[in-house]
DNA sequence: ATCGGATGTCATGAC
DNA sequence: TGGTCATGACATCCG
């Protein structure tokens, strides 16, 4: 806290040193022993009035990360910082730092402001600071945030497998004793191994599933972070540190001063210093971000500093006058400008022609420029102006409430429980069939037994829809990999466990006509191929026909005197079977595919409202900064005095910023020549 | 009866 | 060159 208040004094001494640098007395004493609260709590701590403003809530609340309300400390000083970045880089953009307003407002050492203006200026304008910049971003990311919570959850269920889904071997057996008991009811044996491998399967999809979705939501809460922390770059905490320090020769100048001068004693300008010597602004003021000020750097310095004559001596009056003119009024106006527009301002009048016009139109251009890039995105100046009174109702979120985070979730659901659908044919085939099946017609017995296992197999109709799709022979997996993302519907290879002697039933336990409905539901599962190979009295089974590799194909074929209506039978099998898994698995990558496209498209309309809400903070920020500017610019030449103590006229001077940060007071016709100037840069470039 | 989704099959091209 | 895979197009089944 020691070392946070020294930031924080030397913050606010720094930022003193640039007011009085341009014409305004601060006296750093007043504001650490007045009673304005912020200022006071910011470098004496806070009080605990302060810290449970709204603002902190809110700011708390949205961040979701439970910030302390000390933070505000740094909250406040960063704010110092951001308005001098602000100050010292008009012509740059950045980030919204309305809240840079809440503690620069200063109270009139008169009492003419009480300390609550400030405070309220505080409030009002950090709660909107924090709805414009943190609201509608925290409106994101706490929808991200509550989706991948959400995700979290289901992560959570998905990685606990499910109660009774982890079978043991007792639980197999005692599995297979009860299909013994119920066979003559027709229930097939692998409705138990399907229910146990439905299990499987969703464990091991979720599984995949939340892994993947996991590493989505990792991946997306980094780049969320990332986003944070980008936003908070914006916000101005990024600057470099120098865009703070005020350089050493201004100090170097300020303390240097006749100590017995009152200007010195108020770290403003000594009297009669003639500012073409140029020497008390820039060294003092500007100079550490005169890079920043490129708007009058090229062609300022290009000018013939000129005659003596025609800069005159820049003298600021007196601390009183200073105190009194850079009063709350002005700094109302300064602070909390009622014009958005930024085209007029109170207190401009015609007698103070604009010398900031250059900078002025030229940040007027880029926001014209913006706000035509808003137009062609189809996004105009009327939807901005609805998005800024979205953003300060702290509505963001409607932007993307089209595509919230349920639409996701959802989208993503589907896709998970349809890719659960296909993929998890092969993880359930490795984990419960051991056997391929074999469609062995060589002899009667063996079609004997076939059809009693085959009547055993999936006598329900929902059963043979769900192994359709489950059925895999996990021996050739190895050979196919990938089809361990796919899930096929093998008619064909309906029949295989039945020959699994171990997992047969005794046939003296079926019932014949139970046994004869399961051979014709039987029948009417068995693909056309399988038919066709039964018709053709092929010797081995559909799948081995279609799933061993060449190789082991062709000796097979080498073993068995096929005729060639055989053989060709065979091959067509062979190839309609790889061709159906190529099908099926070209419809889940097509499918991924597709879903895949829909969450990008997703992401890509979130990070669109996302950068339309940045920009049309962008476009307030810059018009903020044109109306603090112009009020600068207007009570640092107010307080100009010549030799004789005597204003200087707006219509015949003005002020004009060099590169190197100084500010010289040039005549009124320079000034033109030097707007015009400006202009027509702009235009050569584009052209 | 119609429709749409799921699936199987064929043709074709690529590797 | 044959085998395999990917995919568009079409057919079929089914709810």
């Amino acid at each position: 806290m020691l070392s946070l208040k020294k930031y924080l004094t030397e913050g606010l001494l720094q930022f003193t040193i640039l007011l009085s640098l341009i014409g305004v007395r601060v006296d750093v004493d007043t504001y650490l022993t007045s009673q304005l609260p912020p200022l006071r709590e910011i470098i004496l701590g806070p009080s605990s009035a302060y810290t449970q403003t709204q603002f902190h809530n809110l700011r708390n609340t949205l961040d979701g990360y439970g910030i302390h309300p000390k933070s505000i400390d740094l909250d406040n000083y960063f704010t110092a910082r951001r308005l001098l970045s602000q100050v010292r880089a008009l012509d740059r953009f950045q980030v919204p730092t309305t809240e840079v307003n809440a503690w620069l407002v200063h109270r009139d050492p008169e009492g003419s402001v009480s300390g609550s203006q400030p405070n309220s200026g505080l409030a009002l304008e950090s709660s909107s600071g924090l709805q414009d910049v943190t609201g509608p971003d925290n409106g994101v990311r706490e929808s991200e945030t509550e989706q991948g919570f959400s995700e979290d959850l289901e992560d959570l269920g998905a990685v606990a497998p499910p109660a009774g889904g982890d079978l043991t071997k007792e639980d197999i057996d005692l599995i297979d004793i009860l299909w013994r008991q119920d066979i003559d009811l027709g229930a097939g044996r692998e409705v138990f191994d399907y229910s146990h491998r439905q299990k499987e399967q969703d464990v091991d999809k979720e599984l995949q599933d939340g892994g993947e979705r996991e590493d989505t939501w990792a991946g997306e809460g980094a780049e969320a972070l990332a986003r944070d922390l980008l936003v908070d770059g914006e916000t101005g905490e990024s600057f470099p540190a120098q865009a703070m320090e005020v350089n050493t020769s201004a100090s170097e100048i300020l303390y240097s001063a006749p100590p017995g001068d009152p200007l010195s004693t108020n770290y403003s300008l000594a009297p009669n210093t003639p500012i073409n010597q140029n020497v008390s602004l820039h060294q003092a003021s500007l100079g550490g971000c005169s890079q920043d000020f490129s708007l009058f750097s090229p062609e300022v310095e290009s000018i013939p500093v000129a005659s003596s004559s025609t800069l005159l001596p820049l003298v600021p009056s007196n601390s009183t006058s200073l105190n009194s003119t850079f009063g709350s009024t002005n700094l109302a106006g300064l602070f909390f400008p009622s014009q958005l527009n930024g085209t007029a301002n109170d207190t401009s009048g015609p007698e103070l022609p604009d010398p900031l016009g250059g900078l002025l139109d030229e940040a007027m251009l880029d926001e014209i420029s913006l706000m035509d890039l808003a137009i062609e995105e189809g996004f105009n100046p009327v939807q901005a102006s609805q998005l800024e009174e979205e953003f300060d109702s702290d509505s963001g979120l409607s932007l993307d409430s089209s595509h919230s985070p349920s639409s996701l979730s959802s989208s993503e659901g589907s896709s998970s429980s349809s890719s659960s659908s296909s993929s998890s044919a092969s993880s359930s085939a490795s984990s419960s069939f051991s056997e391929e099946g074999a469609v062995g017609y060589s002899s009667d017995s063996e079609t004997l037994d076939l059809e009693e296992a085959e009547g055993a197999v999936g006598y329900q109709p929902e059963y043979s829809k769900f192994c359709r799709m489950s059925y895999q022979d996990p021996s050739q997996l190895s050979c196919l990999p990938y089809l361990e993302h796919v899930g096929h519907n093998h008619t064909y290879n309906m029949a295989p466990s039945a020959l699994d002697s171990a997992d047969l039933p005794p046939p003296s336990t079926l019932k014949k006509g139970s046994k004869e409905k399961q051979a014709d539901f039987l029948d009417k599962q068995m693909s056309r191929d399988e038919h066709r190979a039964r018709a053709m009295k092929i010797p081995f089974t559909n799948d081995k026909i279609i799933n061993l590799p060449v190789e082991e194909f062709n000796e097979l074929l080498s073993k068995y005197q096929l005729s060639e209506a055989q053989l060709s039978l065979i091959r067509d099998i062979r190839r309609r079977g790889k061709n159906k898994m190529a099908a099926q698995n070209c419809r889940k990558r097509k499918l991924d595919t597709i879903l895949n496209l829909e969450r990008d498209v997703e992401d890509l309309q979130r990070d669109k409202a996302r950068l339309l809400r940045e920009k049309v903070e962008f476009l307030r920020s810059l018009r903020q900064m044109k109306q603090k500017v112009q009020s600068l610019y207007q009570e640092v030449f107010g307080r100009l005095r010549d030799e004789n103590g005597r204003p200087y006229s707006p219509s015949q001077y003005a002020l004009q910023y060099a590169g190197d940060g100084s500010v010289l007071l040039i005549p009124r016709t320079m000034a033109d020549q030097q707007a015009r100037r400006q202009e027509r840069k702009p235009k050569d470039r584009r052209k």
